[in-house]
DNA sequence: CTTTAGTTTCAGAACTATCTGAAACTACAA
DNA sequence: TTGTAGTTTCAGATAGTTCTGAAACTAAAG
């Protein structure tokens, strides 16, 4: 099993590539996912030209998402001692990427829709029965539904894998 | 409050472009989401002509975007007895319309990304210690979290609002 | 101060997604 | 049939996003 080179690395290869593929549907950037896939997989961390002659991807590119991924907190950036170069590295732990992951979206998805919808809440707080207290109720509505989603995400979110792990657990037994 | 000219539609033109403007955050093209902001608040079904003059947009992008619609279950097409013309109506109980979205994002987001996970671990599952097994682990990892996520999912999407609520006041505390 | 290793920026190129508009199609009615 | 109302399709135009590559920048070391 020693000097067989590395023939699990067909299989990675596979995964970086699918997932930058998904990364489309997710509304992740393609090269952002592979950055991120590559990493994840990685066995140590990895610095800039590595990752680029890696994915085949230019200086500008590779670093703009690296910054992005840092961003997110999904990648973090290690300096070794005596080394003047930047290494990155991914989380590996699935329940911290996950809780990471469900911040950011909730940032950029929740966030500005509850704006939007309190706003339109409040501009026909006073209309009458009829067609505009129709549409302000759905706005309210709507606002709720938002609201409440973004509790129970906040609720799960402060929770450690483990107690989350449990309360899942009652919810599907 | 009689013959003001409907002033709470301001407030409707403001959902409309800002909805449409966060639907790219959500992955949904602008399009798509302002026609169905239009019918989510529109007091009557409404067809085509209608649409496209009220969003200024064309015969075939408004076709495509309605058709999506429908097709992802967001609204229903309407045929009015002695009427040829097909209408469109949303959904507009907001449980609903969530777990509509719920269930479509699973299908985009989660289906195709189990897949992957799989057939990676899959390749690696004879893989000796070291880097190899590493790999198939984390793989593996991943698997059970997407599967998890799917089967909670799945619980809640089973639910009737009421019981939905129930179980998240619990949860809230 | 100069060199060297490394990082960041950004204008334009390449690519992708979305939209238009006109033509083809369908189906009903006179 | 022919006319009319409506729907669907699709090639090309437009808009939006992502990527490249080279130049500018930063900071440590000689």
């Amino acid at each position: 099993m020693q000097d067989e080179p590395a023939n699990w690395e067909a299989a990675r290869e596979e995964f970086i590539a699918q997932w930058g593929a998904l990364g489309s549907n997710w509304g992740i950037n393609r090269t952002m996912a592979q950055i991120h896939a590559l990493l994840m997989t990685a066995p140590d961390s990895m610095y800039t030209d590595e990752i680029m002659l890696r994915l085949h991807i230019s200086r500008g590119n590779a670093n703009t998402n690296l910054r992005e991924l840092v961003g997110w907190g999904l990648i973090r950036l290690v300096v070794k001692k005596g080394e003047r170069r930047e290494y990155f590295e991914a989380e590996k732990d699935v329940w911290k990427m996950f809780l990471t992951i469900a911040k950011e979206r909730k940032r950029r998805e929740l966030d500005p829709a509850l704006g939007v919808l309190k706003g339109c809440a409040e501009q026909t707080k006073n209309e009458g029965a009829g067609p505009g207290r129709d549409f302000h109720n759905q706005m309210k509505e709507l606002q709720e539904f938002v609201e409440f989603g973004m509790k129970v995400s906040d609720t799960v979110s402060s929770m450690k894998h483990a107690s989350a792990l449990q309360w899942a657990m009652r919810l599907l037994g």
